[in-house]
DNA sequence: ATAAACAACATGCAAATGCATATAGTTCAT
DNA sequence: ATGAACTATATGCATTTGCATGTTGTTTAT
């Protein structure tokens, strides 16, 4: 690229001159860390044959007795309408089960089946222990302290 | 004592069952606090007609002379088909030139055009913006500890 | 010098996705 | 009590995506 096709005007002062735009962004930065940490699992998580929000939405399921198609929708980044099929998809596989709230007859709760539990199952012990050793590798007061600020950031952006 | 100032090192690293399966994984945390962060700016993204994608595509090279489709692949989380794709687009919309290397003739290197450079100018000025406001909102020191944190974790996974 | 191995990019195709909008159920103001 | 506003989910449709594989160009081992 010419000079004088460069974008005028010098970073603020203060910016950190070391990396490229990209780098210096936080949310750039936090993706690419959560894509190089999950990548080895990702493999783990395709080779049975699902896809990356296919797990988010049955991991999320675990420790939950349901979830509606909102929530789920928050939790995996993507449209309500992608939900629907995502889920109607795992449904028909029945990994997932639907059932109408009484008291609001709009509202579905999704859960996770027996078969459906014991699909994942492996890839939750495998997640945690991988977890663990990313903990010991950085430094597990170091982590936490990660933990810690994610959480709080996540909390206050909360609308 | 507060909690970001405890020392490190010294806690367990067994499970926080203060929060669900899902929010106790670093990965989702990481991608959730990304998503947090980006939710705003993503709107003007796509208020101005481009998707996430496109965007980190276009911003990367922003301060890039060239990229290949390979090292933007990486850059955006994708595979290689789809960014060639993805950037057969945007040379569409004369947003990103393409020429080939002349060492290398499998190599395409991928920039920005002027008026690509130009439509996306308020966007990377925006972008540096809210980055400077979230590191007040949060404590620039703490934000610049956690993209040290995370630079290194990027860069010590780096394949 | 050459064939095998490798690397960068392209393409066919089925499936997933987002956007706009529709439908059905609930709440609120009057 | 009733229509308007709101909420949760579904659907039509064009586009995007990933996967498997193809094509072309480069490197390596002999």
């Amino acid at each position: 690229m010419p000079d004088d096709q460069k974008p005028n005007g010098e970073e603020p002062a203060g910016q950190d001159t070391r990396y490229k735009f990209r780098d210096r962004l936080l949310p750039h930065l936090l993706a690419r860390a959560s894509h190089s940490l999950s990548e080895k699992f990702m493999a783990e998580v395709r080779k049975r044959g699902f896809t990356a929000r296919q797990w988010r939405v049955m991991g999320s399921l675990w420790d939950e007795d349901s979830m509606t198609l909102t929530e789920l929708s928050d939790i995996v980044f993507c449209e309500q309408s992608t939900t629907t099929r995502l889920v109607e998809r795992l449904v028909e596989l029945k990994l997932l089960g639907k059932r109408p709230e009484e008291s609001d007859r709009r509202k579905s709760h999704i859960f996770l089946t027996d078969e459906g539990r014991r699909q994942i199952g492996e890839l939750v012990k495998l997640s945690e222990q991988i977890e663990k050793e990313t903990a010991e590798l950085f430094g597990v007061g170091r982590i936490n302290e990660m933990k810690r600020q994610l959480h709080k950031m996540i909390d206050h952006l909360k609308t």
